[in-house]
DNA sequence: GATGAATGAGGATTCATTCAT
DNA sequence: GATGAATGAATCCTCATTCAT
C-alpha cells in the first residue's frame, strides 16, 4: 500500500513542521531551560508524548530549531551572492532582509532562539557551534560585499573584518532591543542611519 | 563572649558581597533559569545554606545582582553629567566607558546578566523593569549628549532618539559578541568605527 | 490509539480516590506537618510524582481529606435529621455512629485528621475553617435533638448548647483515647455510660 | 571561689526554666515537628545557640517540657490523695484543678503539648510513654475516688475502669474544645454536668 | 555564659522521559 | 499515529546542629 506509505510520510512532516514552529516562538521567549515540552506541545495542540515520536528530546528539538535557522540563513547568503548590482546595492539588499521593523526582515523568532543558546551555557556546545555558524554565514556575506564596495570605492577604507562586525553588531543591538523593549518598537532607527558606518563620503 | 555587634556586622557584609560577586559570574553564563544556587554557592566558596540567611531565595540574589548593576550604571551617569568639555568629548568620554575591551570598559559580566533579565520570560516583571531601566539611565545621558551635540555643530542632524538608541544598540551587540566569541575579542573594531554614527561630517 | 476519553477519567478518580485513602491513614498518624508526601506516595503505592498530577501541593491533599470527612459529617447530618423515632431514639442512633468501638463509628481516621487540622498552627486557616465547620454540623444536630428531647421530657433540664457539647466532647476525649492507647480499646465505656450526660431521671 | 559557682548554677537554673516555659508555649502552638528551635528560643529571648548549651537536642526539649508537666500531675496527684473528705469532695477537689476554665485550672499548655505527645507518630516512642504515664497518674487517682464512692454510695455502680476514662474523657475533650475555638470558651459547660457522668442518683 | 555564622541532611516540587493502550 | 498516566532525577529551600569568637 504506497498510497498508505506516503500518507503517512506527510503527516509525519507536516506534525513535525507544526512543532518546530511552536518550539520556535517558545524557545524564543523561555530559552531552552525554562521551556518545557509541554509548553512546545501545548502550542503546537498535540500532546507531549507525540512529540518524542518526532524528537528524541527536548535539546533535539532545539537543534532541530536551530538547524532550520541556519538553513534559512544560508538560503539568503545564497540569494544576496546571486543578487545583482553594485556592492552598495547588494548590501541595501541583504539590510532590508535582516533589519528589524522592514517586512522583510528575518523573523526576529530565530533570532532570539539563536541569541539564546550563543548565551546560555548550558546549551551543548554541539548546539552552540551550528548557532554561531549561522552568525558567519551572514558575516561572510557582508565582509565580502564590504570588500567589494572598498574597492568601488562605495565603502569606507578599513578593516573589513571589523567593518563588517561592527556593522552586524549594530543591527543585532536593534533587533534585540525591537524584541524586550515595545517603544523600541515604535521608533525604530532607519537603515540609513546604520549604513552610516560603511558609507564612504562623497 | 560573642563578638562584638560591629564584627558581625563586617561579616555579614563580606560574604553578602562575595556571594553577590559569584552570582554576578554565574548568572552572566547561565542566566536564572539555568544556574543553580548550589552553583553559585560553590563560586562563593560557601554552602548553599549560608546563601539563604542572606537571601531570600534565588530571584532575590538576581535580582540584587540587578540592583548593583543598576547602581553601577548611575554612578556612571552621574559621572558622565558631570565631566568637563564640549558635548563630544563627553560622548566620547562614556563611550570609553561602556565599549567592550577598553580598559575602563563596564563589568561585562553584569552586561549578561542584565541581558538575560531582559530576555527571558521568566524573570519576574519586577525585576525586569529594573533591569530596563539601566539602559534607560545611559540611554539618557548619550541623547543628552546628542541633542548638545548636535546644537554644537559636532554630531549630525537626525531624530537624537534614533540616534542614541542606534549608537547604542551597536556597541551592545559589540559586548555581546565580545561575550560569546573568542575571536571577536580578538580583532575588535575601534571606537572610531562606532563614532562615524553619531559624527558631523567636516 | 490512545484510550478513551472515558478510560482516561476512571483512571484518575480511582487513583484520586487510593491517594486519599492514603493521605487519610497517613495524616491521621503523622499530621500535616510530619507527613512527607512520600509516606502518602508509599502507602498509596504510587510514586510521589503522579501525586502532584492530582493535587497541586501537600496542603492540597490535606485540605481534600478534610472536604471529604466534611462531605461524610454532612451525610451522616442528614440522615440523622431524616430519621424517625422519638429525640432520644436519634439520639442514640446519631451516638452509634460516631461512639467509637461501634460497627458503625464514624472512621476513626479522619478523626484524628480533623484534630489535627485544628490543634496544630501551621494548618492554613482556610483548611482550619473547614474543619471546623464538620464539629459544627453534628453539633447542630445533636443539639437539636436535645432541645427536642427536653420538650419530651427525655432530656434533663438545661443550657443546650453546653449539654450538646458536653456531650461531644466526652464522645471525642473517647474516640481520642482510643486512637493512641490499646488498652482503652479494650475496655471502651458502654454508650449509656455517656447517655447519662443526657438522660432525664425518671 | 564558691560565690561565682553558684551564681553560675543559679543563672543555669533559670535561664533553664525561662527557655522549658517558652517552649512549653510553643510546642503547645505547633507541636514538635513544626516548632523550631529558633521559635523557642525566640520566644524565650535568647540565641539559639544558648539553647544547646542546656538541651543537647529539640527532641530534649521536648521530652523536658513532657517531663514537667508530668512532675505536675504527679504533685496534684499527691495533693488529691492527701486531701481529707468524702469522695465525692475529693472528686470533686480534683476535678476543680483539671476543669478547663477555672481559676485553677491546669495549664492547658501542658496539656496540648501532652496531647501532642500522643497523637504524633514523629514523637519517639519514650516520649510518647512518658506522655502517657501522665494521664494515668490522673486516672488512678480519679479511679480510687470512684471505687470508694461507689462504697460510700456517692458513685453510681459500674465498671470503676469504664467510669474514670469516661469521666476523663469528657474533660479532655473539653480542654481541647476550649483551646481552638473562642466561642467554646464562651460557655463552658459547668463541672456538675460533667460529675453527673458519676453521680449516684438519690 | 552567649552569640550568630556556617554547614548539610531532608523534604517539597517540577518536569523530561517512558510506555501501556 | 496519538494520548496521557506514571516515574524519578534534579533542584530549591528549611532548619537542626556545630563551632569560632
Amino acid at each position: 500500500m504506497p498510497r498508505t506509505e506516503e500518507a503517512y510520510q506527510q503527516i509525519r512532516t507536516e506534525r513535525r513542521e507544526q512543532i518546530l514552529q511552536a518550539a520556535a516562538q517558545v524557545f524564543a521567549r523561555k530559552g531552552l531551560a525554562t521551556a518545557t515540552i509541554t509548553d512546545i506541545a501545548a502550542q503546537a495542540g498535540v500532546s507531549h508524548g507525540l512529540l518524542y515520536r518526532h524528537f528524541a528530546s527536548k535539546e533535539e528539538v532545539f537543534a532541530a530549531v536551530i538547524d532550520q535557522s541556519l538553513a534559512n540563513a544560508e538560503r539568503l547568503a545564497q540569494s544576496a551572492l546571486a543578487q545583482p548590482g553594485t556592492p552598495w546595492e547588494r548590501i541595501c539588499w541583504i539590510t532590508e532582509r535582516i533589519f528589524p521593523g522592514t517586512s522583510l526582515g528575518n523573523r526576529p523568532g530565530y533570532f532570539m532562539v539563536v541569541l539564546h543558546a550563543l548565551t546560555n551555557e548550558d546549551v551543548p556546545e554541539h548546539i552552540r557551534a551550528q548557532a554561531a555558524k549561522q552568525g558567519n554565514v551572514i558575516y561572510n556575506v557582508i565582509r565580502q560585499f564590504i570588500s567589494d564596495g572598498q574597492e568601488a570605492g562605495q565603502v569606507i577604507v578599513g578593516d573589513p573584518d571589523q567593518l563588517a562586525r561592527c556593522y552586524l553588531a549594530c543591527i543585532q543591538g536593534l533587533v534585540i532591543g525591537s524584541q524586550f523593549n515595545v517603544r523600541s518598537q515604535a521608533n525604530l532607527p532607519p537603515m540609513e542611519m546604520v549604513l552610516r558606518i560603511l558609507h564612504a563620503e562623497e
